[in-house]
DNA sequence: TCTGGGGTCCTAGGACCC
DNA sequence: TCTGGGGTCCTAGGACCC
């Protein structure tokens, strides 16, 4: 917490809609929602017009259409368009300081007190935020922003959202816990559902009556991370710093459905398509990662994930697709899928140079070698590569290096079928099995020194039956 | 016609290392 | 031979935000 309100938070107005609105007169004064429009959209944003008639964002806009009068525009969103305006705004707002955190498309934080010319008395601030109002509204073509002004970033947030559309709340320093504590918890930043319900049973309802639970409670009901920052947050306790660049931690596609699926070869599809979005995402950005992950949503709306990390970071939507395809193969979709999604994480900025052919090529080098042709050109009966630690990467804590174990070599074949190293490292071999006519079978993973490991020759039907291209990308 | 899509952070358990 | 604590990495799930 500052000893000046030099904090603005500054939020556009319904800004979808207003987008909208503005650039189609006919759209003006009118109930508008912007969203997912086919059967299992929901509402993104509704203008001020449709909120009076029960409107709301994340409400299913099949729940929009019933509340809404005739007439009311549902539009599908055009994210270049609110992209461009929002480039407008933070550009503007990089004029009144060089520190600003934009939050999300239509948010962000502005240090008032970075620049250092500023006059941050609450008069001062008042008269800079209006202007900042005036500006945003002009360059923008008519959409409206509201600010808060504070000493922390919650007072600011809290005070943007207090005289919403189009408003301006300044908290004058020391009248911080007064400004919260008649308000309901559920203002609070990490105060969803869940919480709300917990706290609820505790006899808590607004900030006021949080603060007065002892620190130790808050933690036993909401955990230490959670607990310590509401149990702080609501003392007005708040020092989190503006932030101006923050990096990527995931990138990641998803589709829902209009109908649940079941059919595997269509969801394969559906995650060639998810993959060479997220792949192209991460390279515009300049990224690549290490962990591959698939999110499922069953037909009852429970929803899994699935991942694996690799030793090295890949942007390569092929791979992705690959891995995110095997990861899919252990999960039981005949109930139907309402989504799928796929993503990648655990980013660097930078990409491994391929020194081991990581393509579907070499990890799946023991299938290619029966003859299905690997994507990096090799003949098809190129024998494994090996190649020194030096050359690969560094050698593991326990000396086990991933020359020991290449991903696609056989190693033991049992009642589950053929074995093949899916994964390595750290002193462990993950074990893929699967026979010539099953799916791709258990996964099982052993210490890298155990005995029942023993590489082996394969068995005679991946001689006779080498398997279809197809076959070989469905793993 | 219940429940999108893109993210972040936290927790908890198991494996492993020192 | 038994016991152990701290730290990191990985996986899975949950809550939350816009």
């Amino acid at each position: 917490m500052r000893r000046e309100a030099s904090i603005a938070h500054v939020d556009l107005d319904a800004m979808f809609a207003a987008v909208e609105q503005r650039d189609k007169v006919s759209l003006r004064g009118r109930p508008v929602i912007v969203g997912g429009v086919a059967g299992r959209g929901v509402v993104s944003t509704a203008s001020y017009e449709a909120r009076r008639f029960g409107a709301r964002s994340a409400m299913p806009t099949a729940e929009a259409r019933r509340r809404c009068p005739p007439g009311t525009a549902f539009l599908a969103p055009r994210f270049a368009a609110y992209r461009r305006t929002s480039e407008v705004v933070m550009a503007l707002l990089g004029e009144f300081s060089p520190l600003v955190e934009q939050v999300s498309i239509d948010e962000a934080y502005v240090d008032l007190a970075a620049a250092g010319c500023h006059d941050l008395s609450v008069e001062g601030v008042t008269i800079l935020a209006e202007r900042i109002k005036d500006l945003i509204a002009e360059a923008t073509g008519g959409v409206t922003a509201s600010i808060g002004v504070g000493s922390s970033k919650l007072v600011a947030k809290i005070g943007s959202d207090l005289h919403k559309p189009d408003g301006l709340t300044v908290a004058a320093p020391g009248g911080e816990r007064a400004l919260l504590h008649p308000l309901p918890v559920t203002r609070l930043p990490g105060v969803g559902p869940a919480t709300m319900e917990r706290l609820r049973r505790a006899g808590v309802h607004t900030i006021g009556d949080l603060a007065g639970v002892p620190l130790p409670e808050l933690v036993e009901r909401l955990g230490q991370a959670h607990g310590t920052g509401l149990y702080r947050l609501a003392r007005a306790d708040d020092d989190r710093p503006i932030v101006g660049e923050r990096e990527a931690k995931s990138v990641s596609a998803e589709e829902t459905f209009d109908v649940d699926l079941t059919d595997r070869a269509r969801l394969g599809a559906e995650i060639d398509l998810l993959a060479a979005r997220v792949g192209g995402r991460l390279r515009n950005g300049g990224l690549s990662g290490r962990t591959i992950t698939i999110k499922v949503r069953h037909h009852d709306f429970t929803t899994i994930t699935r991942s694996v990390t690799r030793p090295q970071p890949t942007d390569d939507p092929r791979l992705v697709a690959q891995v995110a395809r095997r990861l899919l193969a252990e999960v039981d979709t005949s109930a139907g899928i309402r989504l799928i999604g796929v993503g990648v994480s655990t980013l660097s900025d930078f990409v491994q140079d391929d020194l081991f052919g990581e393509d579907a090529g070499d990890l799946f080098g023991s299938l290619a070698s029966t003859g299905s042709g690997s994507e990096d050109g090799h003949e098809a009966t190129d024998p494994p590569q090996v190649l020194p630690a030096e050359q690969g990467e560094a050698a593991n804590r326990d000396g086990t290096t991933r020359a020991d174990w290449r991903p696609g070599q056989d190693v033991r074949h049992d009642e589950h079928g053929a074995g093949w190293v899916w994964g390595s490292g750290r002193g462990r071999v993950t074990v893929r099995f699967e026979g010539p006519n099953t799916p791709p079978g258990p996964v099982r993973d052993f210490a890298a020194d155990d005995p029942e490991l023993h590489p082996s020759d394969p068995p005679d039907w991946r001689l006779d039956q080498p398997p279809k291209q197809d076959d070989a990308r469905r793993l």
